[in-house]
DNA sequence: ATGACTCCCAGTGGGAGA
């Protein structure tokens, strides 16, 4: 089974080639985030199309979710329940017995701004809601843009980053309170070469030069950690013309585990 | 050369992203 998530930065713009990376890769569900898309824009028929089941919940301008998958997903839920959040930034729902949560966390802009504020009240309000969903569904994954680079590996220039946005202590605290929970990152369960990244900047030909983030990433309910056989980055999409400026993050769990 | 962005909605610039 492959589980996916990938930052399309703006699903209107990167359309065809979110449908050229489904059907090459052919996962059986994918978490999006940043559609930029109300949900009247949303291009269900296109995907139903090419053979994918969607949910979706968007808004104008910013931000966006969606769910894609081979079979449809059910017990759909939009946002984290009991936050009042005019943001589309989270969408659940059952596939294949999987609980699969995509969330598109908050940037925070910087530590010393009010979106870093909100963004430690929406990283609270999610941590209590996970604490539920992992009680009702052990087998759960967490995928998405967490903006957060847990760990100075994860940063092309440490020092340059530090106590900065993505970086900040407070940010890298959430991101251990979630493992806390009983979770696993599963990036992390494998080898992988050094200064491997999900995020480059658009500006200063940062990604031929390799200067890039870990942000994006996929926490694993401890149900789940024995069947994880795989979890990589799919650095191909950067490579696009126009490209997002994410690369999708690939999990593969070992079927009946 | 040590520079070099891309969205969106606006409306010929500005905010946001990370």
């Amino acid at each position: 089974m492959k589980l996916a998530t990938w930052n399309v930065n703006s699903l209107g713009v990167r359309l065809p080639q979110l449908l050229d990376w489904l059907a090459a890769q052919q996962p059986d569900a994918l978490v999006l985030q940043e559609t930029k898309l109300t949900d009247d824009k949303f291009p269900h028929d296109a995907l139903r199309e090419a053979g994918w089941h969607s949910a979706w919940h968007g808004q104008k301008t910013y931000n966006g979710v969606a769910l894609l998958s081979r079979e449809p997903a059910t017990d759909i839920i939009k946002n984290i329940p009991g936050l009042d959040d005019e943001q589309a930034r989270v969408i659940a729902g059952t596939v294949a017995g999987i609980r699969v949560v995509g969330g598109y966390f908050p940037n925070g802009q910087a530590p010393d701004s009010d979106k870093f504020v909100y963004k430690m009240r929406w990283l609270d309000a999610l941590q209590g809601w996970l604490r539920q969903e992992l009680a009702a569904h052990p087998r759960l994954v967490l995928m998405g843009d967490f903006n957060i680079a847990p760990e100075d590996r994860d940063v092309y220039d440490p020092a340059a980053w530090a106590g900065q946005i993505h970086c900040t202590d407070e940010e890298r605290a959430h991101f251990q309170a979630l493992i806390g929970l009983g979770m696993v990152d599963a990036f992390r369960m494998f080898e992988h070469p050094p200064r491997t990244w999900s995020w480059w900047d658009y500006r200063n030909l940062a990604f031929r030069k390799n200067q890039g983030l870990r942000i994006d990433h996929i926490l694993v309910g401890e149900a789940l950690r024995s069947a994880v056989s795989a979890c990589v980055i799919d650095k191909l999409p950067r490579k696009n013309e126009r490209p997002s400026d994410h690369a999708p993050v690939v999990l593969e769990l070992t079927p009946g585990a």
